[in-house]
DNA sequence: CATTGTTATAGTTAAATGAACTAAAAGTCT
DNA sequence: AGACTTTTAGTTCATTTAACTATAACAATG
């Protein structure tokens, strides 16, 4: 990387106007890139989110975003990928992109920008382990967040409120789900996230009339009641919706 | 900065399992930053962007984003205000923030890490002059972009993408248009980014029954047929509105 | 095994919204 | 004065939404 990079002053990035028309280009070569990690889940009474504890300093004993230093040869999206593995064990996550974050002070050790990626999971993909080089990696409640590291609640902030946008938009609430759910827990799901209430009958019309679920034939067991269908996301029929000018909406 | 950085190797960021746990934390500060400013403006037929033309390798010749390297003690929105300043002439224009690209190899002069802004404009805020410094700048049509410097292409769409799915759920398209405008000229421009038609009468009832719009006692002139009323948009009335838990919705 | 409790499921209604269309009125230009 | 184009008003029918009632299904309990 370095050996590429020209050392004159010219005006080697093409603007004609641009402030730093005399400044050595290496001076421009002093950001740090780092990437932190959104991980939403959904379990019972609501939305959770997966921080680690900070062992050191700065912000030592503070939760935090899983997140790190990319390095200077290393793709963004890879290097998210890594960090989420490292800190927490996740794998094979869907990450998004999400905002970047820079301001001048916002980390002690120099300039570090950081891009927050997002990603929704069923937490049964996930139980953090007592033991383990993992233990300090714990799920949150969304609601009443204390206060984390850096930056970090503006992030996961950020995030939330694209999730409110999307979410009435696309079905990604399933994601949030395991593979077979009821539709109780699906309405559920979509009162935390909008924080509504909505007609429990209408809203099973509703979902139902879209024909994005699969009925597998399976029911909920150990519950002290009639038990609820079990159904699942059928995303090959919602592809093929979409071509033919569905769109979901909640 | 320069002297607030540690070079020890320690566990600064205070991760347990990152990868550098033994590499000099300087080799992580190679990165440099730039802003790319995607201007959108609304025009008779369509969709405008505002692009310079290079004068310099790489890609010289080819049409490119506004855009230009960070200072490492500027904020990144400053940078962006300053940047498209001095390189359009542009001012006050409320930049957004879009999405990142870091691909290592986007770049040759090393590893420069972009990040996106946009902004709606009404065109007549901006006729770029055929003299003095801004005369590369130019407005080209949306539909049929030719191809852009960089990934400034991929970096367009993405802004186009996000547009068109805020547009209809907030009332950013009158950004768009000059202060004062018609229904036909605001129902045009919704056409042309939704990429859709609207029955005339409908669309004008559905406007007007939101209330958002002050009717300026002003009429169009200089046309050859019954002159439309001017309206402009009523920022003040949105915001109580939203309030009131109205939904903008198009 | 009947009873209890809880939830799933079906069905009904009135109101609101949306789409498609017709037609008249209002102004400018030649 | 007449032609032309666009604004504006109004109607109709189909669809969707919202709120609600009522019944059926089943597990657990004693």
């Amino acid at each position: 990387m370095n050996k590429k990079r020209s050392s004159v002053t010219e005006d080697i990035l093409g603007h004609q106007f641009g402030a730093f028309y005399k400044i050595p280009i290496e001076n421009f070569f002093q950001f740090a890139l780092s990437v932190d990690c959104v991980i939403l889940g959904y379990h019972e009474n609501g939305l959770k989110l997966l921080v680690i504890e900070r062992g050191t300093e700065p912000h030592k004993g503070k939760k935090a975003l899983p997140g790190d230093l990319v390095y200077p040869t290393e793709d963004m999206e890879l290097a998210a990928d890594r960090v989420l593995k490292d800190l927490t064990g996740l794998e094979d996550v869907y990450l998004t992109q999400s905002k970047s974050y820079g301001q001048v002070d916002r980390h002690p050790i120099g300039r570090v920008v950081t891009v927050g990626y997002y990603s929704l999971i069923s937490v049964d993909r996930y139980q953090p382990l007592a033991s383990s080089w993992a233990s300090n990696v714990v799920w949150v409640d969304v609601k009443g967040l204390p206060q984390l590291a850096f930056d970090h609640n503006e992030i996961v902030n950020q995030v939330l409120s694209t999730l409110r946008e999307r979410v009435r938009l696309q079905p990604i609430g399933f994601e949030l789900l395991p593979k077979k759910f009821t539709l109780g827990q699906l309405q559920e799901l979509y009162e935390a996230i909008l924080n509504t209430s909505f007609d429990k009958a209408n809203f099973r019309k509703k979902i139902l009339s879209m024909n994005l679920l699969q009925d597998t034939k399976e029911f909920q067991t150990k519950v002290s009641h009639r038990p609820a269908k079990l159904f699942s996301f059928d995303k090959d029929k919602y592809e093929s919706l979409l071509e033919k000018g569905f769109s979901f909406e909640m």
